[in-house]
DNA sequence: TTGAAAGCGCTAACAT
DNA sequence: ATGTTAGCGCTTTCAA
């Protein structure tokens, strides 16, 4: 915790002046050996640096980032509570300091709307913003780039001028088609996401897929929560419909699902399957252990990280990038064969 | 999102000297109208307002700061993750804005622990500091508490000499007691959460309920994750010992015990009722549905950042205040009457 | 290798 | 009601 350190624990904060006077040198002197610039001889510098000790110095950012005109700081704005805005964050910090950059976060809350926090970044002189899962349209974000470079994660951005970095969803849904096609099974419904950003792509590569393999794609409408999987297990179990296997929209509604499912007294994956989507620590649960699609958080991050810090440290006026991802299949235990086929 | 805006949407940021030439006014009484303070005339203020917006002025935070020595900021370091945590973010927001104060976050993860963030928010010039749960031991706490004015959640404080608020937890475990004694339960069993923060004083306000009840307690070992309760659960199927209810460590174990007890065929709350701790949004998921006990977020958020701006605006050295808030038990439905006792 | 001087954009006395 | 003057703490030419 930077202990509360030598020199005046409390009070006046000493100044560069007083380091230099102290030290016997000049000002200026003082300053290349604070920040470790390259010139001043091993004796000054040890001079100056044991007068900082001593007085317990502590450059002043608001100072140096007046005369300097860069702070290093990049903003980033997420969902508190959400798992995987977390997981970005956890990849976020180690990215941006590989790139020389602190990070500061603003939350999008009820209380503080994202434009809300996107202020309150900027005046924390952010150089650069991160948006991870923004909800401002297409001419918000495009006034937004213009201020300052800005990446969005999760949506498409390069419509509005801005970078983007997104997992593939079609290919997600489509990975996990396959797994349960080469699992035998044949009637696959998916639940889908509604209107939930991503939910359409999901869709579309579900539908491609059960084409690709000859089968009649089978779609109910859900939304991401626990709800719509436990209205669409309801729907399953009345019906009886020979199907045996099911992609959720997302990892909440696939609990639903196999909760419901299970709890009725059918088996999963022995006598459904079930597969989720985002890999969320719900999934990783070891008593849900949810087979479903993973974005690579750590990559995520990174890239969108370098695709800000790119514009900061040179090129200005790249044209914005769409970086799409691939997602990977996380096989756990809510999968199995179709050949326990259910006896309808 | 404050669109682009007018004025030059790109390159030179005006400057105040600029607003004050256009306006033929001085830097200084640009720099009253421009904040709103009183004194210039209507005549004055229509001027400068007038100029800034055609230039697209916008305030530099670091001259501001620099020359005020005060930037009004709060700095609070939480879990991003966790839900508490977001309820509490949530209710920080307008408890700052309330006392005029901004907030800005560091996240507490793998990559970037406590440490770290309190530096980064400290550098980032907040001027006091909410800790979400600290992990700092006392030392490093009080030495915090020493450069800024600090305030604790979740946590006591005031032995390291910094403010702490948190919700009473014997009271808490004590009202689920009483709540199940009321419904005709007596052998009602405790599964503990180790060596969690609150899981101590869980334990004890349970341990004090019982036996003001005249009951015995029964506390088995756990900790504050769904597998503690399933393998608490599964003890229980295991023994048959004739217990009605449990009292779990925290919502996410109780989840474990409720979802292993009815995959088993138990009724819950018909043969066994079960209790949760922190009302996080698991419990109130609608398929789960949990009672438990919940701490009230807002008047948490609302008395901690009270406490810090109480001694940033005047009063630095007050003695260090340890604020217990009254846990509120939410009553959902795992809970229920002990008449139809489990014949064994 | 070191120092002197200027100034980043703003606010706060102190004049007027 | 408005303008003048001095810095805040730092970096950065430019000279020595």
């Amino acid at each position: 915790m930077t202990s509360s350190g030598p020199g005046p624990p409390n009070g006046h904060r000493a100044t560069l002046v007083e380091v230099a006077a102290l030290a016997g040198v000049s000002r200026s002197l003082a300053s290349l050996v604070i920040r470790g610039a390259p010139g001043p001889s091993a004796a000054s510098r040890e001079a100056v640096l044991r007068a900082a000790a001593e007085l317990g110095y502590r450059p002043d950012p608001a100072a140096k980032l007046l005369r300097e005109h860069r702070s290093r700081v990049l903003g980033v704005v997420f969902d508190p509570g959400d798992p995987f805005h977390a997981d970005l964050l956890e990849a976020v910090y180690p990215a941006a300091e590989r790139c020389g950059y602190e990070v500061v976060l603003g939350a999008r809350v009820p209380t503080h709307p994202e434009h809300r926090a996107v202020e309150g970044l900027i005046r924390s002189r952010c150089e650069g913003l991160l948006l991870v899962g923004a909800e401002a349209d297409a001419v918000q974000l495009r006034g937004l780039g213009v201020r300052l470079p800005v990446a969005v994660i999760g949506r498409r951005g390069d419509e509005a001028g801005v970078d983007s970095v997104r997992a593939a969803d079609p290919r997600g849904a489509a990975a996990a088609v396959d797994l349960l096609v080469d699992l035998g099974h044949r009637r696959i419904r998916h639940v889908d996401g509604g209107r939930h950003p991503g939910a359409a792509e999901r869709r579309r590569g579900y539908r491609a897929a059960m084409r690709r393999h000859g089968l009649d794609p089978d779609v109910v409408k859900g939304d991401h929560t626990e709800e719509s999987g436990v209205r669409a297990a309801g729907r399953l179990l009345d019906g009886a419909e020979g199907i045996t296997a099911v992609l959720a929209g997302n990892d909440r509604c696939a609990v639903g699902v196999v909760d419901t499912l299970r709890r009725a007294g059918v088996d999963v994956p022995g006598d459904i399957s079930v597969i989720g989507y985002d890999d969320s620590r719900l999934a990783r649960l070891t008593h849900i252990d949810l087979t479903t699609v993973a974005q690579d958080a750590e990559q995520t991050a990174r890239l969108a990280v370098e695709a800000v810090v790119e514009r900061l440290d040179g090129d200005v006026d790249l044209p914005p990038r769409d970086i799409l991802l691939n997602p990977r299949l996380v096989i756990r235990g809510t999968t199995g064969p179709a050949s326990a086929l259910r006896r309808t």
